[in-house]
DNA sequence: CTGGCAGGTTGACTTTTATCAATTGATTTG
DNA sequence: CAAATCAATTGATAAAAGTCAACCTGCCAG
C-alpha cells in the first residue's frame, strides 16, 4: 500500500484515535485491491470476513428479496462499509458491488474484532461511527415513511444541491435508475417524478438539475434537519 | 430504586460487564418515575438529557413530519433507547411516549458519556448494542423496500407468531392501529391486508390471530433471517 | 457509417395504496 | 341503562406507484 493511502486511512475518524503499533497491525493483515466495475464484492448472507474500506471508486450496498432488489446507500472515498457485522461477527445484511473501478482495502475482521477488544479509542471511535450509521439509517427510515416519492426527490435534490456546493445548477451523482432505487421508486416513475417537479422550478438536463425557484422548492419540499441532515 | 430493579438493570447487556463503582455512580445519579399512560416522554428535536430504561410499561417511538406521523419503533421492557442521540451528544430523531402505564428509569446523558470514556467493558456493550439496534434498522428497511404491504404483514404475523411461542393461534401485542403505522400503511389498508391472508390460511378475531396452514402462509411470505430474524 | 445496445423517457394500463364517509361493535361513563 | 366514545371495518372513490411496451437518443464497436 502506498503511502499516502495509508495515511489517508489513518486519517479516518475511526483509526486516528488509535494506537500506532494496533493501527500497524490492522494494516499489516489488510489486502489492497484493485477492482473493476460491476464486480460483486460480498453478498448478503455471507459471514462478514472483511472490513472494507473503499479508497478509490463507489460501492453500492443492495439488497434482494424474492426477485426485487434496492440499493441502501452508496459508499464513496474515503470510508468503510459493513462495520456493524464486523463487529458482531454476523452475516452481512447487504451485498456490495463496485459501481466503477475501484481500489479497495480489506482488513480481517477477526482483527478487528481483537483490536477492538484491546485498544479503547478505537472502540470510542467504533461507537461512535456505529452511532452516525445508526441515525443515518433511522433518517432514511423517515425519509420513506413519511414522504410521497415526489418529497423524496425534491428533499434529495435540495440535499445534493448543498452537497455540491449550494448553487442552482449541479450534477446527480448517481445514474437515474440507480437514484430511483436509492429513493425507492421505479425509474420510469422517477422521470415522472422530475416532471412532477416542474412547477417548482425544477429543470432537467441529462444529468444536470438546475433549481430555478430555490423558495418554491423548499416551500415545497419541507426539509427538516432531523430527516436531510445526515451531519448530526 | 427498590432492590430488583436494580439488579435487573445490571443484568442488561449493556450494563453487565461494567465496573461495580461505574455502575452504581450511573445509578445514583439516574431517576425513576411511574408515567401514566399516553405521555410523551421526549420530542424529536431536543438535546438528548437523558437515556431512558423502560423497566415496566412499553413505550412507542414515533416520528412525524409535515403533519403526518408514524411508528418506528415499539420499547418493551427492560431495554433502553435513544442510545445513539445520548452517545453523540445530538437531538433525538424520535418522539417517544407511554402506551400504558409505564417505569422509567432516566440516566443523565452526561453521566452516561462520562462512564463511557473510562469504563471500556461499558463502551464495548454499547457498541454491540448499538451494532444490534443498527442491523434492525437496516432489517426494518429491507422489509419496506422489498416487500409490500401484503408481504410485510404475513411476515410480521410469521414473526410474531414465533416471538408468542410458535403455536398456529397467538395475539396481536399492538393495537391494530399502530400495527398499520409500524408497518407502513393505514388502518384501513390493514383491515383490507388481513382479509387479503384468509386465502393462505390466516383468520382474525379481535386481536387474537390463528394460523390454519402455515406452510401456506410461509410460502406466501417468504419469510428471511436477513430480513425478520431479530437476533442476527 | 451503421447496427446494436443501454439508459432514459413516454403512454396506456393495472395494481396498490390512501382518502373520505358511513357503519358496526365493543367499552366506558355519567 | 343509555349516551358517548373510540377502534375497527366496509364501501366508494381518488391518488400514487408499478408494469409493460414502444420508442428515443447517444454511444460504442464492428
Amino acid at each position: 500500500m502506498p503511502d499516502s493511502e495509508y495515511r489517508d486511512i489513518r486519517k479516518l475518524d475511526l483509526f486516528a484515535q488509535m494506537a500506532d503499533d494496533n493501527f500497524t497491525s490492522l494494516m499489516r493483515g489488510a489486502y489492497v485491491q484493485n477492482f473493476p466495475a460491476q464486480i460483486e464484492l460480498i453478498t448478503e448472507g455471507e459471514p462478514s470476513d472483511f472490513l472494507h474500506i473503499v479508497i478509490s471508486g463507489s460501492v453500492d450496498l443492495f439488497s434482494a428479496w424474492n426477485g426485487r432488489d434496492t440499493c441502501m446507500a452508496t459508499v464513496r472515498p474515503i470510508s468503510t462499509f459493513i462495520l456493524a457485522a464486523t463487529i458482531k461477527d454476523a452475516p452481512y445484511l447487504m451485498s456490495a458491488r463496485t459501481l466503477e473501478k475501484s481500489r479497495i482495502a480489506l482488513i480481517p475482521s477477526q482483527d478487528v474484532r481483537a483490536i477492538f477488544d484491546t485498544d479503547s479509542n478505537f472502540a470510542r471511535a467504533i461507537v461512535t461511527e456505529l452511532a452516525q450509521c445508526y441515525r443515518s439509517v433511522i433518517k432514511a427510515q423517515k425519509d420513506l415513511k413519511l414522504r410521497t416519492s415526489l418529497e423524496r426527490l425534491a428533499n434529495y435534490l435540495l440535499r445534493q444541491q448543498r452537497h455540491a456546493g449550494g448553487r442552482a445548477a449541479f450534477e446527480l451523482d448517481f445514474e437515474k435508475r440507480r437514484l430511483a432505487s436509492v429513493l425507492g421508486m421505479t425509474p420510469e416513475n422517477l422521470s415522472r417524478a422530475f416532471k412532477g417537479l416542474q412547477p417548482y422550478g425544477v429543470t432537467v438536463t441529462g444529468t444536470r438539475i438546475s433549481i430555478d425557484n430555490q423558495a418554491d422548492l423548499e416551500r415545497f419540499a419541507k426539509p427538516n434537519p432531523l430527516i436531510d441532515d445526515f451531519s448530526t
